[in-house]
DNA sequence: ACACGAACTTAACTCTGAGTTAAAAAACTA
DNA sequence: TAGTTTTTTAACTCAGAGTTAAGTTCGTGT
Protein backbone atom coordinates (compact mmCIF):
# COMPACT_ATOMS: atom_id res chain seq x y z
CA UNK A 1 0.00 0.00 0.00
CA UNK A 2 3.25 2.50 -0.07
CA UNK A 3 2.63 2.42 -3.37
CA UNK A 4 -1.21 3.77 -3.77
CA UNK A 5 0.09 6.20 -1.03
CA UNK A 6 2.52 7.82 -3.36
CA UNK A 7 0.42 7.49 -6.62
CA UNK A 8 -2.37 9.58 -3.85
CA UNK A 9 0.35 12.19 -3.17
CA UNK A 10 1.26 12.80 -6.89
CA UNK A 11 -2.30 12.93 -7.77
CA UNK A 12 -3.06 15.89 -5.21
CA UNK A 13 1.01 17.79 -6.12
CA UNK A 14 -0.97 17.84 -9.50
CA UNK A 15 -4.40 19.45 -8.11
CA UNK A 16 -2.28 21.70 -6.50
CA UNK A 17 -0.14 22.29 -9.34
CA UNK A 18 -3.62 23.01 -11.57
CA UNK A 19 -4.99 25.42 -8.65
CA UNK A 20 -1.50 27.33 -8.72
CA UNK A 21 -1.82 27.83 -12.44
CA UNK A 22 -5.50 28.67 -12.54
CA UNK A 23 -4.68 31.39 -9.98
CA UNK A 24 -1.81 32.47 -12.59
CA UNK A 25 -3.60 32.43 -15.61
CA UNK A 26 -6.59 34.64 -14.16
CA UNK A 27 -4.07 36.76 -12.10
CA UNK A 28 -2.26 37.48 -16.13
CA UNK A 29 -6.04 38.21 -17.39
CA UNK A 30 -6.79 40.85 -15.14
CA UNK A 31 -3.34 42.22 -14.38
CA UNK A 32 -3.08 42.72 -18.34
CA UNK A 33 -6.46 44.31 -18.84
CA UNK A 34 -5.92 46.74 -16.36
CA UNK A 35 -3.00 47.35 -15.05
CA UNK A 36 -1.30 46.19 -11.42
CA UNK A 37 -1.95 48.96 -9.72
CA UNK A 38 -6.02 49.18 -10.42
CA UNK A 39 -6.09 45.02 -10.44
CA UNK A 40 -7.75 44.53 -7.31
CA UNK A 41 -6.88 40.07 -5.32
CA UNK A 42 -10.98 40.19 -5.05
CA UNK A 43 -11.13 40.44 -8.51
CA UNK A 44 -8.41 38.05 -9.30
CA UNK A 45 -10.20 35.47 -7.04
CA UNK A 46 -13.67 36.03 -8.70
CA UNK A 47 -11.87 35.73 -12.18
CA UNK A 48 -10.20 32.92 -10.96
CA UNK A 49 -13.39 31.06 -9.49
CA UNK A 50 -11.94 30.82 -6.28
CA UNK A 51 -11.92 32.42 -2.98
CA UNK A 52 -9.63 35.47 -1.82
CA UNK A 53 -8.21 32.95 1.32
CA UNK A 54 -7.09 30.44 -1.07
CA UNK A 55 -4.92 32.48 -3.08
CA UNK A 56 -3.19 33.75 -0.30
CA UNK A 57 -2.78 30.12 0.60
CA UNK A 58 -0.65 30.10 -2.51
CA UNK A 59 0.76 33.57 -2.60
CA UNK A 60 2.07 35.71 0.31
CA UNK A 61 1.50 38.95 -1.36
CA UNK A 62 -0.24 40.84 -4.50
CA UNK A 63 3.42 41.57 -5.05
CA UNK A 64 4.44 37.89 -4.96
CA UNK A 65 1.57 36.93 -7.73
CA UNK A 66 2.37 39.56 -9.95
CA UNK A 67 6.14 38.61 -9.76
CA UNK A 68 5.25 34.70 -10.51
CA UNK A 69 4.31 35.71 -14.11
CA UNK A 70 7.73 36.69 -15.21
CA UNK A 71 9.58 33.00 -14.23
CA UNK A 72 8.16 31.99 -17.55
CA UNK A 73 9.97 34.28 -19.31
CA UNK A 74 13.27 34.06 -17.75
CA UNK A 75 13.07 30.10 -18.16
CA UNK A 76 12.62 30.14 -21.55
CA UNK A 77 15.13 33.10 -22.27
CA UNK A 78 17.62 31.11 -19.95
CA UNK A 79 17.05 27.65 -22.13
CA UNK A 80 17.12 29.44 -25.62
CA UNK A 81 20.64 30.78 -24.06
CA UNK A 82 21.64 27.32 -23.45
CA UNK A 83 20.85 26.16 -26.88
CA UNK A 84 22.80 28.62 -28.21
CA UNK A 85 26.14 27.86 -26.28
CA UNK A 86 25.88 24.06 -27.22
CA UNK A 87 25.98 25.66 -31.22
CA UNK A 88 29.09 27.39 -30.15
CA UNK A 89 30.23 24.54 -28.72
CA UNK A 90 30.50 22.93 -31.98
CA UNK A 91 31.36 25.78 -33.53
CA UNK A 92 27.94 25.88 -36.05
CA UNK A 93 28.03 29.43 -36.30
CA UNK A 94 29.95 30.41 -39.97
CA UNK A 95 30.20 34.09 -39.05
CA UNK A 96 29.40 36.86 -36.58
CA UNK A 97 26.31 37.45 -38.38
CA UNK A 98 24.83 34.11 -38.18
CA UNK A 99 25.97 34.38 -34.02
CA UNK A 100 24.23 37.20 -33.78
CA UNK A 101 21.11 36.33 -35.58
CA UNK A 102 20.48 33.64 -33.68
CA UNK A 103 20.93 35.53 -30.32
CA UNK A 104 18.13 37.43 -31.70
CA UNK A 105 15.72 34.70 -32.68
CA UNK A 106 16.36 33.11 -28.88
CA UNK A 107 15.01 36.46 -27.77
CA UNK A 108 11.95 36.21 -30.07
CA UNK A 109 11.42 32.88 -29.55
CA UNK A 110 11.16 33.72 -25.70
CA UNK A 111 9.15 36.78 -26.47
CA UNK A 112 6.33 34.35 -28.58
CA UNK A 113 7.03 32.19 -25.76
CA UNK A 114 5.61 34.20 -22.99
CA UNK A 115 4.90 37.99 -23.97
CA UNK A 116 2.94 39.13 -21.12
CA UNK A 117 5.88 37.57 -18.96
CA UNK A 118 8.76 40.22 -20.33
CA UNK A 119 5.93 42.95 -19.21
CA UNK A 120 6.00 42.07 -16.02
CA UNK A 121 9.94 41.79 -16.36
CA UNK A 122 10.49 44.87 -17.55
CA UNK A 123 7.87 46.71 -14.73
CA UNK A 124 9.37 44.21 -12.04
CA UNK A 125 12.88 45.88 -12.82
CA UNK A 126 11.86 49.38 -12.46
CA UNK A 127 9.90 49.23 -8.96
CA UNK A 128 12.45 47.97 -6.55
CA UNK A 129 9.77 48.45 -4.31
CA UNK A 130 8.44 45.30 -5.61
CA UNK A 131 11.38 43.14 -5.18
CA UNK A 132 11.71 43.88 -1.80
CA UNK A 133 8.37 43.61 -1.06
CA UNK A 134 8.62 40.11 -2.08
CA UNK A 135 9.09 36.76 -0.04
CA UNK A 136 13.07 35.83 0.53
CA UNK A 137 12.00 32.40 -1.76
CA UNK A 138 10.27 33.90 -4.70
CA UNK A 139 12.83 37.31 -4.83
CA UNK A 140 15.25 34.47 -4.24
CA UNK A 141 14.57 32.51 -7.29
CA UNK A 142 13.66 35.10 -9.48
CA UNK A 143 16.83 37.47 -8.97
CA UNK A 144 18.86 34.20 -8.91
CA UNK A 145 17.14 33.23 -12.42
CA UNK A 146 17.59 36.27 -13.53
CA UNK A 147 21.41 36.52 -12.84
CA UNK A 148 22.40 33.36 -14.10
CA UNK A 149 20.42 34.22 -17.29
CA UNK A 150 22.22 37.51 -17.15
CA UNK A 151 26.00 35.43 -16.98
CA UNK A 152 24.93 32.92 -19.51
CA UNK A 153 24.46 35.81 -21.99
CA UNK A 154 27.67 37.55 -21.04
CA UNK A 155 29.76 34.04 -21.07
CA UNK A 156 27.93 33.12 -24.36
CA UNK A 157 29.41 36.75 -26.08
CA UNK A 158 32.67 36.27 -24.48
CA UNK A 159 33.45 32.79 -26.06
CA UNK A 160 32.23 34.23 -29.52
CA UNK A 161 34.68 36.76 -29.30
CA UNK A 162 37.64 34.37 -28.59
CA UNK A 163 35.86 32.37 -31.90
CA UNK A 164 36.60 35.72 -33.41
CA UNK A 165 32.83 35.69 -34.39
CA UNK A 166 32.82 39.29 -33.15
CA UNK A 167 34.65 42.17 -32.91
CA UNK A 168 36.70 42.33 -29.16
CA UNK A 169 35.27 44.61 -26.45
CA UNK A 170 34.30 44.79 -22.90
CA UNK A 171 31.91 41.90 -22.70
CA UNK A 172 30.28 42.94 -19.89
CA UNK A 173 29.56 46.40 -21.57
CA UNK A 174 28.04 44.39 -24.29
CA UNK A 175 25.99 42.27 -22.61
CA UNK A 176 24.74 45.27 -20.66
CA UNK A 177 23.72 47.07 -23.89
CA UNK A 178 22.49 44.20 -26.18
CA UNK A 179 20.03 43.60 -22.75
CA UNK A 180 18.90 47.34 -22.85
CA UNK A 181 18.37 47.45 -26.18
CA UNK A 182 16.01 44.22 -26.29
CA UNK A 183 14.81 45.46 -22.99
CA UNK A 184 14.11 49.11 -24.28
CA UNK A 185 12.66 48.33 -27.42
CA UNK A 186 9.98 46.13 -25.63
CA UNK A 187 9.38 48.82 -23.56
CA UNK A 188 9.11 51.64 -26.10
CA UNK A 189 6.80 50.00 -28.25
CA UNK A 190 4.55 49.15 -25.54
CA UNK A 191 4.82 52.46 -24.60
CA UNK A 192 3.33 53.57 -28.21
CA UNK A 193 0.75 50.55 -28.13
CA UNK A 194 -2.86 51.69 -27.96
CA UNK A 195 -5.91 50.02 -28.36
CA UNK A 196 -6.05 50.16 -31.97
CA UNK A 197 -2.76 50.24 -33.27
CA UNK A 198 -0.90 46.30 -33.42
CA UNK A 199 2.50 46.50 -32.21
CA UNK A 200 3.49 43.92 -32.43
CA UNK A 201 4.21 43.81 -36.02
CA UNK A 202 6.20 46.92 -35.61
CA UNK A 203 8.20 45.48 -32.52
CA UNK A 204 9.44 42.95 -34.83
CA UNK A 205 10.34 45.10 -37.64
CA UNK A 206 12.11 46.95 -35.00
CA UNK A 207 13.85 44.39 -33.90
CA UNK A 208 14.79 43.31 -37.54
CA UNK A 209 16.55 46.67 -37.79
CA UNK A 210 18.15 46.57 -34.27
CA UNK A 211 19.32 43.05 -35.24
CA UNK A 212 20.82 44.41 -38.75
CA UNK A 213 22.46 47.27 -36.70
CA UNK A 214 23.97 45.30 -34.54
CA UNK A 215 25.65 42.73 -36.66
CA UNK A 216 27.13 46.04 -38.36
CA UNK A 217 28.49 47.05 -35.21
CA UNK A 218 30.55 44.05 -33.55
CA UNK A 219 30.00 40.85 -36.25
CA UNK A 220 32.59 40.58 -37.87
CA UNK B 1 -1.93 101.69 -7.97
CA UNK B 2 -2.21 99.30 -11.05
CA UNK B 3 1.22 98.63 -10.63
CA UNK B 4 1.33 97.59 -7.24
CA UNK B 5 -0.68 95.02 -7.59
CA UNK B 6 0.71 93.30 -10.56
CA UNK B 7 3.86 93.07 -7.88
CA UNK B 8 2.08 91.89 -5.21
CA UNK B 9 0.58 89.08 -8.40
CA UNK B 10 4.09 88.25 -9.49
CA UNK B 11 5.39 87.97 -5.58
CA UNK B 12 2.60 85.26 -4.72
CA UNK B 13 3.28 83.60 -7.82
CA UNK B 14 6.74 83.19 -6.66
CA UNK B 15 5.53 82.60 -3.56
CA UNK B 16 3.55 79.39 -4.90
CA UNK B 17 6.26 78.54 -7.13
CA UNK B 18 8.35 78.01 -4.09
CA UNK B 19 5.73 75.88 -2.18
CA UNK B 20 5.87 74.22 -5.26
CA UNK B 21 9.73 73.25 -5.38
CA UNK B 22 9.38 72.29 -1.94
CA UNK B 23 6.98 69.99 -2.11
CA UNK B 24 8.24 68.32 -5.27
CA UNK B 25 12.04 68.55 -3.35
CA UNK B 26 10.54 66.38 -0.98
CA UNK B 27 8.83 64.13 -2.55
CA UNK B 28 11.90 63.11 -4.89
CA UNK B 29 13.91 62.75 -1.09
CA UNK B 30 10.97 59.99 0.33
CA UNK B 31 9.97 58.77 -3.43
CA UNK B 32 14.33 58.23 -4.22
CA UNK B 33 14.59 56.86 -0.86
CA UNK B 34 11.81 54.44 -0.05
CA UNK B 35 10.16 53.72 -3.51
CA UNK B 36 6.79 55.00 -5.07
CA UNK B 37 4.78 52.24 -3.32
CA UNK B 38 6.39 52.52 0.28
CA UNK B 39 6.05 56.06 0.26
CA UNK B 40 3.37 57.76 2.12
CA UNK B 41 1.69 61.13 1.41
CA UNK B 42 1.71 61.70 5.07
CA UNK B 43 5.57 61.35 4.93
CA UNK B 44 6.03 63.65 2.32
CA UNK B 45 4.08 65.87 3.88
CA UNK B 46 6.26 65.62 7.18
CA UNK B 47 9.01 65.90 4.83
CA UNK B 48 7.75 69.30 3.18
CA UNK B 49 7.35 70.63 6.41
CA UNK B 50 3.58 71.55 5.45
CA UNK B 51 0.50 69.73 6.20
CA UNK B 52 -1.33 67.10 3.61
CA UNK B 53 -4.48 69.00 2.40
CA UNK B 54 -1.73 71.77 0.98
CA UNK B 55 -0.15 69.20 -0.70
CA UNK B 56 -3.47 68.29 -2.46
CA UNK B 57 -3.90 71.87 -2.92
CA UNK B 58 -1.04 71.78 -5.91
CA UNK B 59 -1.30 68.15 -6.64
CA UNK B 60 -4.45 66.23 -7.28
CA UNK B 61 -2.81 62.46 -6.63
CA UNK B 62 0.30 60.96 -5.60
CA UNK B 63 0.84 59.81 -9.32
CA UNK B 64 0.87 63.35 -10.26
CA UNK B 65 3.28 64.41 -8.09
CA UNK B 66 5.33 61.46 -8.84
CA UNK B 67 5.12 61.90 -12.53
CA UNK B 68 5.95 65.64 -12.33
CA UNK B 69 9.36 65.27 -11.29
CA UNK B 70 10.23 63.69 -14.48
CA UNK B 71 9.29 66.47 -16.42
CA UNK B 72 12.78 68.78 -15.62
CA UNK B 73 14.24 65.65 -17.29
CA UNK B 74 12.20 65.66 -20.65
CA UNK B 75 12.68 69.47 -20.77
CA UNK B 76 16.69 69.19 -20.55
CA UNK B 77 16.42 66.44 -23.09
CA UNK B 78 14.70 68.68 -25.85
CA UNK B 79 16.66 71.50 -25.19
CA UNK B 80 19.84 69.82 -26.08
CA UNK B 81 18.02 68.35 -28.92
CA UNK B 82 17.21 71.93 -29.87
CA UNK B 83 20.89 72.88 -29.75
CA UNK B 84 21.60 69.56 -32.06
CA UNK B 85 18.98 70.73 -34.62
CA UNK B 86 20.83 74.25 -34.94
CA UNK B 87 24.04 72.73 -35.60
CA UNK B 88 22.63 70.22 -38.06
CA UNK B 89 21.15 72.94 -39.73
CA UNK B 90 24.50 75.04 -39.85
CA UNK B 91 26.27 71.97 -41.36
CA UNK B 92 28.48 71.98 -38.32
CA UNK B 93 29.20 68.32 -38.73
CA UNK B 94 31.91 67.32 -40.07
CA UNK B 95 31.24 63.23 -40.36
CA UNK B 96 28.57 61.03 -38.91
CA UNK B 97 30.69 59.86 -35.96
CA UNK B 98 30.87 63.32 -34.33
CA UNK B 99 27.61 63.74 -34.37
CA UNK B 100 26.52 60.29 -33.12
CA UNK B 101 29.01 61.84 -30.31
CA UNK B 102 27.00 64.78 -29.50
CA UNK B 103 23.52 63.02 -29.43
CA UNK B 104 25.29 61.30 -26.51
CA UNK B 105 26.77 64.15 -25.25
CA UNK B 106 22.99 65.85 -25.29
CA UNK B 107 21.88 62.93 -23.47
CA UNK B 108 24.62 62.46 -20.83
CA UNK B 109 24.08 66.37 -19.69
CA UNK B 110 20.29 65.72 -19.43
CA UNK B 111 21.47 63.31 -17.21
CA UNK B 112 23.66 65.56 -15.10
CA UNK B 113 21.51 67.86 -14.97
CA UNK B 114 18.45 65.67 -13.13
CA UNK B 115 19.41 61.66 -13.06
CA UNK B 116 16.34 61.05 -10.60
CA UNK B 117 14.13 62.53 -13.20
CA UNK B 118 15.36 60.04 -15.55
CA UNK B 119 14.47 57.07 -13.22
CA UNK B 120 11.14 58.48 -12.79
CA UNK B 121 10.55 58.77 -16.38
CA UNK B 122 11.77 54.84 -16.75
CA UNK B 123 9.35 53.56 -13.68
CA UNK B 124 7.27 55.46 -15.75
CA UNK B 125 6.76 54.40 -18.92
CA UNK B 126 6.77 50.76 -17.14
CA UNK B 127 3.49 51.75 -15.28
CA UNK B 128 1.23 52.11 -18.02
CA UNK B 129 -1.23 52.03 -15.02
CA UNK B 130 0.24 55.50 -13.72
CA UNK B 131 -0.15 57.27 -16.86
CA UNK B 132 -3.72 56.67 -16.98
CA UNK B 133 -4.52 57.44 -13.41
CA UNK B 134 -3.30 60.87 -13.80
CA UNK B 135 -5.25 64.14 -14.18
CA UNK B 136 -5.98 65.51 -17.82
CA UNK B 137 -3.71 68.60 -17.85
CA UNK B 138 -0.43 66.20 -16.33
CA UNK B 139 -0.50 63.79 -18.51
CA UNK B 140 -0.72 65.71 -21.41
CA UNK B 141 1.91 68.05 -20.67
CA UNK B 142 3.92 65.21 -19.98
CA UNK B 143 3.01 62.84 -22.81
CA UNK B 144 3.16 65.66 -25.41
CA UNK B 145 6.67 67.25 -24.14
CA UNK B 146 7.87 63.07 -24.47
CA UNK B 147 6.68 63.41 -27.82
CA UNK B 148 7.98 66.54 -28.66
CA UNK B 149 11.23 65.03 -28.17
CA UNK B 150 10.41 62.05 -29.48
CA UNK B 151 9.96 63.30 -33.06
CA UNK B 152 12.40 66.26 -32.55
CA UNK B 153 14.45 62.95 -32.25
CA UNK B 154 13.55 61.29 -35.38
CA UNK B 155 13.50 64.56 -37.28
CA UNK B 156 17.01 64.74 -36.38
CA UNK B 157 18.39 61.56 -37.74
CA UNK B 158 16.36 61.89 -40.87
CA UNK B 159 18.06 65.40 -41.37
CA UNK B 160 21.50 63.64 -40.60
CA UNK B 161 20.96 61.01 -42.98
CA UNK B 162 19.54 63.58 -45.96
CA UNK B 163 23.21 64.90 -44.99
CA UNK B 164 25.04 61.70 -45.56
CA UNK B 165 26.09 61.62 -41.97
CA UNK B 166 24.00 58.61 -41.31
CA UNK B 167 23.31 55.36 -42.92
CA UNK B 168 20.19 55.44 -44.84
CA UNK B 169 17.37 53.36 -42.73
CA UNK B 170 13.83 53.66 -41.41
CA UNK B 171 14.29 56.55 -39.16
CA UNK B 172 11.19 55.64 -37.30
CA UNK B 173 13.18 52.34 -36.42
CA UNK B 174 16.57 54.38 -35.59
CA UNK B 175 14.94 56.34 -33.22
CA UNK B 176 13.49 54.15 -31.57
CA UNK B 177 16.30 51.63 -31.10
CA UNK B 178 18.51 55.23 -29.82
CA UNK B 179 16.15 55.87 -27.55
CA UNK B 180 15.55 52.47 -26.32
CA UNK B 181 19.53 52.04 -25.73
CA UNK B 182 19.70 55.15 -23.71
CA UNK B 183 16.60 54.00 -21.80
CA UNK B 184 17.36 50.58 -21.29
CA UNK B 185 21.51 51.04 -20.40
CA UNK B 186 20.10 53.31 -17.66
CA UNK B 187 17.89 50.93 -16.81
CA UNK B 188 19.89 47.78 -16.32
CA UNK B 189 22.41 50.23 -14.34
CA UNK B 190 19.62 50.98 -11.84
CA UNK B 191 18.91 47.65 -11.41
CA UNK B 192 22.46 46.37 -10.73
CA UNK B 193 22.93 49.20 -8.70
CA UNK B 194 22.75 48.47 -4.55
CA UNK B 195 24.32 50.48 -1.45
CA UNK B 196 27.85 50.05 -1.90
CA UNK B 197 28.47 50.03 -5.99
CA UNK B 198 28.77 53.35 -7.45
CA UNK B 199 27.14 52.85 -10.98
CA UNK B 200 27.76 55.83 -12.54
CA UNK B 201 30.96 55.40 -13.44
CA UNK B 202 30.07 52.44 -14.99
CA UNK B 203 27.26 54.28 -16.68
CA UNK B 204 29.50 56.33 -18.50
CA UNK B 205 31.77 53.74 -19.54
CA UNK B 206 29.02 51.86 -20.58
CA UNK B 207 27.51 54.76 -22.40
CA UNK B 208 30.99 54.79 -23.91
CA UNK B 209 30.67 52.18 -25.17
CA UNK B 210 27.00 52.04 -26.48
CA UNK B 211 28.63 55.39 -27.98
CA UNK B 212 31.13 53.65 -30.09
CA UNK B 213 29.04 50.96 -31.49
CA UNK B 214 26.93 53.02 -32.99
CA UNK B 215 29.12 54.97 -34.51
CA UNK B 216 30.22 51.99 -35.94
CA UNK B 217 27.12 50.90 -37.04
CA UNK B 218 25.28 53.92 -38.80
CA UNK B 219 28.33 56.52 -39.18
CA UNK B 220 29.40 57.22 -42.44
C1' DA C 1 -21.00 3.24 7.43
C1' DC C 2 -18.28 6.51 9.88
C1' DA C 3 -14.71 9.39 11.49
C1' DC C 4 -10.69 12.05 10.35
C1' DG C 5 -8.17 15.56 8.02
C1' DA C 6 -6.94 18.59 4.30
C1' DA C 7 -8.28 22.10 1.44
C1' DC C 8 -12.00 25.40 0.43
C1' DT C 9 -15.66 28.85 1.31
C1' DT C 10 -18.04 32.43 3.70
C1' DA C 11 -18.42 36.47 5.90
C1' DA C 12 -16.88 39.37 8.86
C1' DC C 13 -13.03 41.60 10.48
C1' DT C 14 -8.41 44.80 10.98
C1' DC C 15 -5.37 48.07 9.24
C1' DT C 16 -3.09 51.19 6.25
C1' DG C 17 -3.01 54.82 3.28
C1' DA C 18 -5.27 57.97 -0.35
C1' DG C 19 -7.99 61.65 -0.60
C1' DT C 20 -11.65 64.97 1.61
C1' DT C 21 -13.90 68.17 4.63
C1' DA C 22 -14.92 71.99 7.60
C1' DA C 23 -13.75 74.92 11.01
C1' DA C 24 -10.11 77.54 13.22
C1' DA C 25 -5.89 80.13 12.71
C1' DA C 26 -2.45 82.82 10.24
C1' DA C 27 -0.95 85.90 6.96
C1' DC C 28 -1.66 89.34 4.06
C1' DT C 29 -4.27 93.39 1.70
C1' DA C 30 -6.74 97.44 1.40
C1' DT D 1 -9.86 97.28 11.36
C1' DA D 2 -12.46 94.48 8.24
C1' DG D 3 -12.06 91.29 4.51
C1' DT D 4 -9.62 87.84 1.64
C1' DT D 5 -6.58 84.10 0.80
C1' DT D 6 -3.88 80.37 2.33
C1' DT D 7 -2.59 77.03 5.68
C1' DT D 8 -3.31 74.03 9.51
C1' DT D 9 -5.75 70.83 12.39
C1' DA D 10 -8.16 66.98 13.19
C1' DA D 11 -11.46 64.26 12.10
C1' DC D 12 -13.49 61.86 8.58
C1' DT D 13 -14.67 58.39 4.26
C1' DC D 14 -13.40 54.83 1.41
C1' DA D 15 -11.03 51.17 -0.98
C1' DG D 16 -8.30 47.48 -0.93
C1' DA D 17 -4.65 44.21 1.22
C1' DG D 18 -4.41 40.75 4.18
C1' DT D 19 -6.46 37.88 8.25
C1' DT D 20 -9.46 35.09 11.02
C1' DA D 21 -12.58 31.60 12.46
C1' DA D 22 -16.41 28.85 11.91
C1' DG D 23 -18.51 25.96 8.85
C1' DT D 24 -18.47 23.00 4.34
C1' DT D 25 -16.91 19.53 1.09
C1' DC D 26 -14.73 15.57 -0.08
C1' DG D 27 -11.38 11.99 -0.53
C1' DT D 28 -9.22 8.59 2.41
C1' DG D 29 -8.43 4.96 6.03
C1' DT D 30 -10.69 1.88 9.22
Amino acid sequence: MQRHREIIRERKQREKDQRIQGILKAAKEVFFSKGYMKSTMDEIAYAAQISKPTIYQYFRTKDELYSALMLPFLEEFGSQFERIAKKLDTGKYADGTAFVRDIFKGFKRSYDAAPDSLRVANSFFQQSDLISALGDDTRLAISSRGRYDFELARGLLEKAMEQGLLRRMDPYALSDIVWAMLLGITQVMDMKATRHTRTDRYLRSTLREAEKLLCAAIAL
